[in-house]
RNA sequence: GCCGAGAUGGCGGAACUGGUAGACGCGUCGGACUUAAAAUCCGAUGGGGUUUAUCCCCCGUGUGGGUUCGACUCCCACUCUCGGCACCA
């Protein structure tokens, strides 16, 4: 037999698999579709990442499983090649994004193919390419039309120093993340699609969707439903009213003083005259902070008295009101009630402008005490100095205070979310234009369907797409670009010239792979009805919030605007862990990154997807070691070495179970995608095999090998495909079923017994399985080293089948 | 601060619904083959004690308590590590 050349072998497979199409979506068959989904990559130009690699391994064996288990999968492959990513990277190497991204494309798409993956080739999705960014603008004029999509004034980051709109990822600390001075804010016109509107249905679907808890809980933070009530205050000598929202409003009788965010619309109109200045000063101050530096500034909290008072009707109270910084504009109504006694933030600031703090809740110990520092301050517990609420426990008397207040109309029951509306306004080059012209007569229109794409200019210049600073994106200087006519009233219009988020690439993109051959929609219904939604999405739980709940969001729209028959896009969603190496984190700067093409080459594509799913758990992530990889290799070559023998003949063994035991285990670990422990129990088989292989029949050699290569086939496509065509069997080994176990064979015959003595052990015993107590405790206590325990009086026996038995005494 | 995940030999990690802790692999040590090395193969390998030896005993799953005949697994309190969010009223 030939010596192991995993170069030769891979390739091979990997051609013929692509001549004979075996995994490319079948358009007219296919009665058992799923649809296996990977998080696709966005393209870092330095090449795919070994993390890219053990995702998509992950998810390839996956699927390579449930095709043997008589699906007809569907694996697509795609980049996410729009976007700030790509673009920074491009900026940083001095190059054009368009010369950088083609060169990637091929890159990427090349070393994929080199780990083996049963993708369809003929399916690829690329963000950038303008047959997809045409359905990702049509996307945005379908959320216009169905409202939405809108435009609003938004607070977003901005560096002085690189005169540039940063993303809230891009700031760190307060500072940018590139020339490190400290960012403020600016105000700008944005568009936003309004996913609020869906919080309550992407909470609620939570329920069913089969997602692991943690992933859901995620999500569930992320949208952040807090249940209240807005009590409107009416400021004193003024028609003015305040509203505020709270969700304890049970503390109210508690209620001391009123603080406004700067952000809130009717400040200036509520400050006296004598306390215009102060606060027109603290707003500006306010309005240079980001978000970021104002949570920096911790615990010392800033403010100033606007000269007005509102008044608690519960108490007749007579509150302050004040502007302070640590009420967010965006969050609830930005305006609070304050009740120091009861919230740190309020508790604080009352401490800092010497307002008074009553209790209104003792601690279930009966603490009443007064509360002079922020440890005494509770948010549980039972009401007091509150009249009609006195002795209640808290909950109970948030829901008669509620009632309370809306009876006397003083507010109203209101639901609360932490979730916002989604900025998608980009002010950069490398994204899809959104599709809006802007007409002095009509307005906003968008762009007619027929006139999409709209392309995105390829601006010769290297230096004319880089951001500028003037607030407006790259294309605002293509004249030829924004000088267009108004599609309703054909006169002269602008176009909008900012870009789209590249989220919302990634949103949809599922949606297009099983239809990429229609060009005249972004995907075919009957296509769709039948392939999906996604069956398995495996992908990294960086994304549980973002990605996943845009995705959601849009496929509930398109849901009810009739494009499609179910409104969750992902039936399953796997998330995998995080790989490190050597205890660390990988990262350029420590240059501890692995590059997968390196060890392809030198260990076999099928050793390193063997060592990714070995060196832990999947769910749970790993730790790479160089040595372990070695290890791998090792036991790849082993395996080649047992098919030298295939033929010779035996005097036979009794004993075969363990080959329907190994089927068993295998199978119940892949299903829950323990694939490291799955590939222990094959290195067993294998250790099995080459103990007693000597003695084995040519038929019992050719049913253990035939089943080693089919257990291992996910794992190993190639060597597997190649072992089993030196066995004999036609091709491919991947249109194969997975193999069946006896269920009476993988029973044990004889068990190991633990006899324990007060629950330690003394001693085992081999007995039949199925032995009964009676049996068992026989032979038990037959034994020499039970017998030395058992000379006290034996009061209690506790006996499990084919597992234990203890004596107590 | 809040939410989530985790802590097991020299190392990566196993242990399904409480039932023989350390599967599988790495490393190390010893041996075989070889002029030699690499590669390969065989054996040993949690710590400690005891024994000529087989045996046997004790201690061991981050810390402290609890439940149980029996706890890596369940309960309470805590420490540390990683990931996410962060003044959400």
């Amino acid at each position: 037999m030939k010596k192991y050349i995993h170069e030769d072998i891979e390739k091979k497979w990997q051609e013929r698999w692509h001549e004979s199409a075996i995994y490319q979506l079948d358009s007219k068959g296919a009665n058992n579709p799923y649809f296996n989904l990977m998080m696709f990559p966005y393209p870092s130009a330095e090449g795919l990442h070994v993390g890219n690699m053990y995702a998509f391994t992950g998810s390839d064996i996956w699927g390579r499983y449930m095709r043997m288990q008589g699906y007809d999968v569907f694996e697509p492959i795609g980049l996410d090649g729009f976007g700030i990513h790509s673009e920074n990277y491009a900026i940083k190497i001095g190059e054009h994004i368009r010369d950088v991204s083609k060169r990637t494309e091929k890159h990427f798409y090349e070393q994929l193919m080199m780990t083996g993956n049963q993708y369809d080739w003929t399916r690829r999705v690329e963000t950038y390419n303008p047959n997809y960014y045409k359905w990702t603008q049509w996307l945005f004029v379908q959320m216009y039309r169905h409202g939405l999509a809108y435009r609003k004034k938004a607070t977003v980051n901005w560096c002085p120093s690189c005169k540039t709109v940063l993303s809230d990822e891009q700031v760190e600390g307060g500072k940018c993340e590139r020339c490190k001075s400290e960012t403020t804010t600016k105000d700008m016109e944005q568009w936003f699609w309004r996913i609020t509107d869906y919080a309550d249905r992407l909470l609620k679907n939570l329920e069913w969707i089969n997602w692991s808890e943690e992933v859901k809980i995620g999500q569930k933070n992320w949208i952040g439903k807090s249940v209240g009530i807005n009590i409107t205050y009416k400021v004193q000598d003024s028609e003015e009213t305040v509203t505020c929202f709270t969700s304890y409003p049970e503390t109210n009788f508690g209620a001391t003083f009123v603080v406004l965010a700067p952000e809130y619309p009717e400040v200036l109109k509520i400050t006296k005259k004598n306390h215009l200045n102060e606060v027109n000063k603290y707003i500006e101050k306010a309005k240079k902070k980001a978000d970021i530096e104002r949570i920096a500034e911790g615990k010392k909290k800033t403010g100033v008295f606007t000269g007005s008072y509102c008044l608690n009707q519960l108490t007749g109270y007579k509150m302050p009101i004040y502007v302070t910084d640590f009420v967010l504009g965006h969050v609830g109504t930005g305006a609070v009630v304050g009740v120091p006694g009861h919230d740190l933030r309020d508790f604080q600031f009352a401490k800092q402008f010497d307002l008074e703090v009553i209790r209104v809740m003792k601690t279930y110990d009966g603490d009443e005490s007064v509360i002079d520092k922020e440890e005494k301050v509770n948010h549980d517990g039972i009401m007091m100095n509150s009249e009609f609420l006195d002795d209640l426990d808290h909950k109970e008397a948030r829901e008669k205070i509620m009632d309370y207040i809306e009876k006397k109309g003083w507010g109203k029951k209101t639901v609360n979310y932490k979730l916002r509306d989604w900025c998608i306004s980009r002010q950069r080059y490398w994204g899809p234009p959104i599709p809006m012209i802007h007409c002095q007569k009509c307005g906003w229109v968008p762009v007619p369907e027929k006139d999409l794409p709209v392309l995105l200019p390829d601006i010769e210049k290297f230096e004319d797409v880089l951001p500028d600073g003037s607030g407006l994106g790259p294309l605002a200087k293509q004249k030829d670009f924004v000088e267009t006519t108004c599609p309703k009233c054909k006169g002269k219009a602008e176009r909008e010239t900012d870009v789209s988020d590249p989220f919302v690439d990634s949103c949809w993109y599922f949606l297009r792979y099983p239809s990429t051959e229609f060009d005249y929609v972004p995907f075919d219904k009957k296509r769709t009805e039948k392939w999906l939604p996604v069956d398995m999405y495996i992908g990294g739980k960086e994304h549980t919030v973002l990605h996943l709940l845009y995705s959601r969001f849009v496929t509930m729209a398109l849901n009810d605007w009739g494009f499609i028959n179910f409104e969750e896009p992902f039936e399953r969603f796997f998330g995998h862990g995080l790989l490190i190496k050597e205890g660390a984190k990988m990262s350029k700067s420590k240059g501890n990154v692995i590059n997968p093409d390196e060890y392809i080459q030198k260990y076999g594509a099928d050793a390193v997807r063997l060592y990714l799913m070995f060196l832990g758990d999947f769910e749970q992530g790993g730790d790479w070691r160089d040595t372990g990889m070695r290890g791998m290799h090792r036991f790849v070559k082993k395996v080649w070495s047992l098919f030298k023998d295939i033929g010779e003949e035996g005097k036979g063994v009794k004993n075969m179970s363990i080959v329907h035991r190994t089927i068993f285990g295998v199978e119940k670990d892949i299903k829950r995608l323990s694939y490291n422990t799955a590939i222990a129990k094959i290195m067993s088989f294998v250790n099995w095999y080459k103990e007693s292989a000597k003695d084995f029949t040519a038929n019992e050699r050719t049913e253990a090998l035939e089943t080693l290569c089919l257990v291992m086939a996910p794992f190993a496509p190639h060597i597997t495909e190649e072992l089993w065509e030196k066995l004999g069997n036609k091709y491919s080994i991947h249109q194969h079923g997975w193999p069946k176990y006896n269920k009476d064979l993988i029973k044990e015959e004889e068990v190991t017994i633990a006899v324990q003595i007060n629950g330690k052990l003394r001693d085992t015993i081999l007995v039949q399985a199925g032995a009964s107590q009676r049996e068992i405790e026989k032979v038990a206590r037959e034994s020499e080293k039970v017998k030395k325990y058992l000379k006290q009086k034996v009061k209690k026996v506790i006996f499990v089948k084919d597992k234990i038995i203890s004596f107590v005494v």
